[in-house]
DNA sequence: TTAAAAAATCATTTCCGGTGATAGAAGCAC
DNA sequence: GTGCTTCTATCACCGGAAATGATTTTTTAA
């Protein structure tokens, strides 16, 4: 059974005729009677009465139903992916915390009053987390800290940050090594991009085996940090959230460490749906490094 | 787009390969790579990441969603036709009202019962109106009184009746042509076969230009023919349902213009649907005349 | 690196959807 | 009834594409 026969059935029936329905649909009568008869013998029951209008039988309105439904499904599976078709579905997306805090909350409010039919889901990971479940098929999109996440992934920078140390007393400078050497840090587990340049950062002053307690939880980790039970390293865009709740004091990274990018990872371009394709689109240039402003630091 | 297509679609993503699935669909592997790849340009998408297992992009992901219903409501249609397949919809019924009132109610209730997902719809009007609309396909099947209704129409003989006149007071014997002539007569509109034997009956007795009522209500009808304003011709069966309501008194016509037979007019048998198939299979086989009780003569 | 598995490619066959012309059936006017 | 019109069925044919089997290339796992 092919949809074009269903297509064709039903031309039938609406316009009472067959050469009428040959028209409508821009093919010739003898075509229509096949397609028809098709029909008909595949199902071993007789559809349509020959007459003028033709009649549908007990059989044939049985079968207009499913016709109906299928070719209104099939036509609106094609408008879907006609570019500039309306968004349906659902968008999964997956976020860094820090930029679920701070970027997203505006961004997915606007994409979701501009296409209503959008559902959007949102979960939370580490960069190498999300990744993997955007190879997997498991999101959509995500918003990472990577520079290179394999041939498969398409990257788009987004937001540009700069990271900064956070600590509960005033940082004049990069405490020296002997105070590192027995400061411990609050990170994210294993994965997170942030995580890795503290490691770096330490590696750099020949801090070996640092102390990095994992927590799950960006407010744990800024009221950890702001109760002085060790220092992080966050965006600075993220301090300022906290800056109401917490007494927090920053100091900024060293360029080389301290300014990442912020990127959305994708599956390529071509097999976006609909609904990643408009978010895609809302999506901000990042601005260039030298209009990031370093706010505060405090 | 091809269902075939969408099918072998579905297959791949839920076998997680395109091999598995050519073998679950009994075809080679080639085979669902074309259909994929056509797939895939008709939409202008990547569908699916041919590693192992197959990934689903956002794409594939909204077109899975459409693949899945249209397969499934094709399967169920071909189910729907396949013999034996469980009766779904609305069976459209036609009746006299006689009929209606003495026969269907135990049919419709027994039918109803073995099958929960028949809707059944009735509708009551003569023979005439009935046979029509069952041959403009407005009209599953219909109960009637003809003998003859066109090369289009299957008749099958349901129940034998015996025509009786009805009249208020006792009839030892068919009145005589002068009182005939003074006696109205209540019948159903144009188009009820009982409407035309009275007017056989009166003819043959050579009685011109009969009065008669056209009444839409059977219970106006038997109520009035009680109530002493005129004779009527009916079914004994239909009679003996008002002997509790109405004192009547019947007098048997004589066979050849009594005896009749109701039959069901439909389409040709090709052409029934699976509801339509159990409800004639579900009619009992007339008596035989002898056998047809001529009940109380009162 | 190698071996195994899976998908892509290709040549080939087969089948079928679409076309146009024609024949036949049904409806309508006279 | 006759003739005219309109509609559907039939037929032969073309072209495209679905299916097949063999082979190559890519991917994955050991």
């Amino acid at each position: 059974m092919l949809i074009r026969s269903l297509e064709i059935f039903r031309a039938v029936v609406d316009t009472g005729s067959f050469s009428a329905a040959a028209e409508r649909l821009h093919t010739v009568q003898s075509n229509v009677t096949a397609h028809v008869k098709k029909l008909e013998s595949e199902l071993g029951a007789h559809l349509l009465e020959r007459r003028s209008p033709v009649v549908v039988t007990p059989a044939g309105r049985q079968l207009l139903g499913y016709a109906r439904r299928i070719v209104e499904l099939h036509d609106d599976a094609l408008a879907r992916f006609r570019p500039g078709g309306e968004p349906l579905g659902e968008l999964r997306l997956g976020s860094m915390e820090t930029t679920a805090a701070v970027h997203l909350p505006g961004l997915l409010t606007a994409l979701s009053r501009r296409w209503p039919q959008l559902s959007v889901h949102l979960r939370t990971g580490t960069s190498g987390e999300l990744i993997e479940a955007v190879r997997a098929g498991q999101l959509d999109a995500a918003f990472v800290a990577a520079e290179d996440a394999g041939d498969e992934l398409a990257l788009r920078p987004v937001f540009r940050e700069r990271l900064v140390l956070v600590s509960a007393r005033p940082l004049p400078a990069m405490p020296a090594r002997a105070e590192l050497l027995r400061t411990p840090f609050l990170a994210f587990r294993q994965g997170c991009g942030y995580r890795r340049t503290i490691e770096l950062l330490l590696a750099e002053r020949r801090v070996p085996a640092p102390r990095i307690h994992e927590f799950g939880s960006l407010d744990a980790i800024v009221g950890c940090v702001s109760a002085g039970m060790g220092l992080a390293v966050l965006p600075a865009s993220t301090v300022e959230q906290y800056r109401q709740r917490f007494e927090l004091h920053t100091l900024p990274l060293p360029a080389a460490l301290g300014d990442v990018t912020t990127v959305v990872a994708t599956l390529s371009a071509a097999s976006w749906s609909q609904g990643l394709e408009v978010f895609m689109e809302s999506l901000p240039e990042p601005a260039p490094w030298d209009a990031a402003p370093a706010r505060r630091a405090g």
